[in-house]
DNA sequence: TTGTAAGCGTTATCAA
DNA sequence: TTGATAACGCTTACAA
């Protein structure tokens, strides 16, 4: 490939003693400045033949530019994957480079994502919030880099946010179960720590307010966003004395749980019990009966966090902190039954 | 946050005039190596009020290690994200940044994820297979970087490999398809430009040829791996005048789009058609009837890719290049059905 | 428009 | 064990 020493990459040096220039005259035709018509072409010719491409770490050196994007998610689930896939998209068009990172909920994971992150000079940072980690967010604020938090909150933060409307969308879900006249409705949350586990736990709550329902705590199983929690909050919940006639998942692993266990336990969706899921999925249109599902754009929240950090980055936007409230869709399918 | 002046990151100078002594013994501090004991007091002082990290980028001016490695996939889908998350575990773990990007099978896109990675000096690259982009690797090799490919196959290069048996499990999977009697089998290929496409075609062919029954084009429909291909090659399947009794999915994308057609076009599963999916996934064990399947394990494959490349990145191993092939496994549901 | 040279934050060599 | 200093590959004044 090129010439030049093997195994070794071609330098600025190089290319410019190749083309009989200077140094300065590379960077600057790299930079897209003007340089003569002759020397250019001489310059052309040496990167093309030595297979030039400049050192981004040693330009980073003078430019403190790193190019490169943190993203820390919670971990690799099918809403994070998609968020993380529309975010590498329209990253690796833009020139940036993601590294990403997952914490599991846990601070240390997350510390040291933060630490690595720190060590490479980061640009930006995009993460789904993790309330105990606060003061090292703040620390990036303080090296003026940009922070998009999206799905979870870290309240008190001065930065740009993206969230879904998860209060409102389990609020009118769960409605809807009300207006089909199911009055005992099980609920498993996710983690409620998490702002978005709280917020729909919440809008349960609010939906049964709204309808003059006193909630009944032993319908409500606080879990974790995995199938397992989906699974066993399930179980618990139709071998109570008076089980729901509905079950709501706070996400789509803890709906995944809860559909193995119903299929296990025999109970028939939607006539022994009727199902929503907060999460849409390919999966629950293919599955007989079709389940009803509150479907939250993965992609459009990556568009947008990926719009809120290219605005800051560019320096087109540099004003207070915004947030963004995406709307959800309640996709009706064939899991909740009418009662009389 | 520490002191120093606001917004700007403390240097290994900061840190040596704080603690007055040279820059040298911050330095050799910092490696781990031996500094008198009242200097090693002073500096770790310093260090812990500047909030001082090493740069990792003016590190690698010297060192010529960017500690990171790049990770190039072909999409998001459900087997890759199962490597990404392995890979991405385990080298967080040793510090390594994964930088990931992916081509979607065009190789404009693989150019430029190829391009950005050289520019960022990755010290590896691990990537799935993408056969006509060979001498952008020989680039990486020629630069002394540890390439690993896994899943799809890359001929004649000479680098290390992680693949699944896909040949021998589609050949055992499609034997079970006839030791039920099942004469007429349709297969949805993947793209058979990726040697996983092609090896999974072949093991039905061979499969076929085992059982000495020769080969039926219009049960061969050749598609791409996402579930349009899966549903539309079983609608072709099923509407043939002599339908399969059985049809087999190449991936997991395949078989949801054709689980679809199969709800669609109302044919019963196993009753009517019979089914196995290359891919397992929970939906398989949820869906009635549960989906027979072949398991093979992103983890394994991922924790094999790290293995192979942090060896080779720690020098333990610089022999010739390994080629490591995984088992998968034929998982028995109930949608294959005992034909007479 | 060009070349020269200083400097970015490190590591590594060399004398002390 | 230490401090001083020359690199590493680039960008960017500054002077020509």
């Amino acid at each position: 490939m090129g010439s030049g020493k093997t195994g070794e990459r071609a330098t600025i040096k190089d290319v410019a003693a190749d083309a009989g220039v200077s140094i300065g005259t590379v960077s600057r035709y790299m930079n897209g400045l003007n340089i003569r018509k002759d020397n250019r072409a001489a310059v052309e010719a040496s990167i093309r033949k030595l297979g030039y491409r400049t050192d981004q770490f040693a330009r980073y050196m003078k430019t403190g530019k790193s190019q490169s994007i943190g993203l820390i998610i919670s971990g690799y689930d099918e809403f994070s994957i998609g968020v993380l896939s529309t975010l590498s998209r329209k990253l690796q068009e833009k020139g940036y480079a993601l590294i990403t990172y997952h914490h599991e909920g846990q601070s240390d994971l997350f510390d040291g994502a933060i630490n690595q992150l720190l060590d490479r000079n980061l640009d930006a940072l995009a993460m789904s919030g993790l309330e105990c980690r606060r003061n090292r967010l703040q620390q990036l604020l303080d090296q003026g880099k940009p922070v998009v938090i999206f799905n979870n909150e870290v309240p008190g933060m001065d930065i740009d946010r993206v969230f879904a409307k998860d209060f409102e969308a389990v609020r009118s879900a769960v409605g809807h179960l009300l207006a089909m006249n199911h009055r005992r409705i099980g609920f498993i949350t996710g983690n409620l720590q998490d702002s978005t586990g709280m917020n729909r736990y919440n809008g349960y709550r609010q939906a049964l307010k709204d309808a003059g329902i006193t909630e009944n705590d032993s319908l409500v199983v606080k879990g974790t966003w995995n199938a397992k929690a989906g699974y066993f909050g399930a179980k618990k919940l139709l071998s109570l004395n008076k089980p729901p006639t509905a079950l709501f998942a706070s996400n789509y692993l803890i709906a995944v749980g809860m559909l193995r266990a119903l299929g296990e336990t025999g109970h028939k969706i939607p006539d022994d019990v009727s199902v929503i899921s907060f999460d849409d999925s390919p999966f629950f249109s293919i599955f007989r009966p079709g389940i009803t599902a509150i479907a939250q754009s993965a992609e459009e929240m990556g568009l947008n966090v990926a719009a809120l950090l290219l605005d800051r980055l560019s320096g087109a936007y540099s004003g207070a902190a915004r947030e963004l409230c995406l709307d959800c869709r309640l996709i009706l399918r064939d899991s909740v039954r009418v009662l009389p």
